[in-house]
DNA sequence: AGCGTACCCGAACGATCGGTCGGTTTATAG
DNA sequence: CTATAAACCGACCGATCGTTCGGGTACGCT
């Protein structure tokens, strides 16, 4: 789609490759269970070719973070998620978020593993609860507006709502036959409307 | 509580309180991400006195999420969670699960980080499968017996009823004054109820 | 053909990794 | 006071870690 336009000198890797080779691996044996050397392997070049493309190895990190941050950043910047009933708003990132997800899957797997380690890490947890603010804040919202069932605490309720949309990079696997709207038509279903069926009442 | 009978020896780790901190530095930094020289550190003692409690790094692991395995293994052997309606079971693990996960929050939060990068992660992960059969099968017969809501799919379901649940490690703290119990009441209301409350009709 | 560009390699660096070893310290039991 | 038990320590091991360096190689362009 993008560039079939032949490149300059030697044909191989160029940074952005490697970069999703080595978000691959990174998701499978972990970051910091990944070395160089394991990254090399699966490239099928040496450990010093990488350095050609990154200054090292937590560069790689902070590409592939920032790249998932990028586009969870830039929905919570569409139209429909800063105008319109606060409810609406916050289905409409939710559905989104999926999509995200489930088109840079690797990255935003990568993301969510993060634990702060370095400080490469840490400036990724930063810019994640700019995010998760903006999310429960529209919960809030959506609380006071009168759309979410009385008794539901908006925090707590903005907590799960994050966990079940993230827990998607355990098991999503976008080639599995499952589209990503079907995902987030389960996804609002199941938080917005609930999965159980009034049934026995007396 | 257990025992206050003093033991003979030199006083000072034994492996039930090394295993504590470890599991506590695990997840602090990750598995791989924490050397035997950070343990040691935390620990106040040297890296070698470790292997005076434990053979290695890997047996640490691995009584940690045999630790978290036997606490969630146990739940579904519960009277409630083998005979009734399959819904109602359902929630009984679900409920029981996030009190086992408040109790045992460290060792479920290992637990839930295993990749399958050595051997003994993957016996973890491989257990671990036992459970979320049991679980996902428990949707499946409610499904059955129609006490889901109709266009609901049962694997998607416990697969989203897993991720919401599992989530609870990132951010719940048990000191933080809210129970275990009303962490379940909100799952519960959540994921069977709903969030969303019917308004705008016409 | 020759040049510039982009990519790759082998060998080596100091640092840190998980783990081993023989010996020492501090307690209780008799 | 001695024996036994439980925990700890410092020095050291080979292996692996991320990284550096001085070149080598295969392309498009002119």
């Amino acid at each position: 789609m993008a560039d079939t336009a032949a490149r300059r000198g030697r044909p191989g890797y160029d940074r952005d490759a490697l970069l999703r080779v080595a978000v691959q691996v990174f998701t499978e044996r972990g970051y910091d269970g990944t070395s160089m050397e394991d990254l090399a392997a699966r490239l099928g070049i040496t450990k010093s070719s990488i350095y050609h493309h990154v200054p090292g190895k937590a560069e790689l990190l902070r590409l592939a973070v920032g790249r998932a941050l990028d586009a969870l950043t830039a929905v919570t910047e569409e139209a429909a998620a800063t105008s319109g009933p606060a409810i609406d708003r916050l289905e409409h990132v939710v559905r989104r978020s999926v999509d995200v997800l489930a088109a840079e899957l690797p990255f935003v797997t990568l993301l969510l593993r993060v634990r702060g380690n370095t400080e490469v890490e840490q400036a990724a947890l930063a810019r994640r609860r700019q995010f998760d603010r903006i999310v429960s804040d529209l919960v809030a919202r959506a609380a006071a507006e009168g759309d979410l069932r009385p008794g539901v605490d908006p925090a707590l309720t903005s907590r799960l709502l994050f966990g079940t949309v993230n827990s998607l990079t355990e098991w999503y696997r976008p080639d599995g036959g499952l589209a990503p709207g079907d995902v987030a038509d389960a996804v609002v279903a199941t938080i917005f409307t609930g999965i159980r069926v009034e049934r026995r009442r007396a």
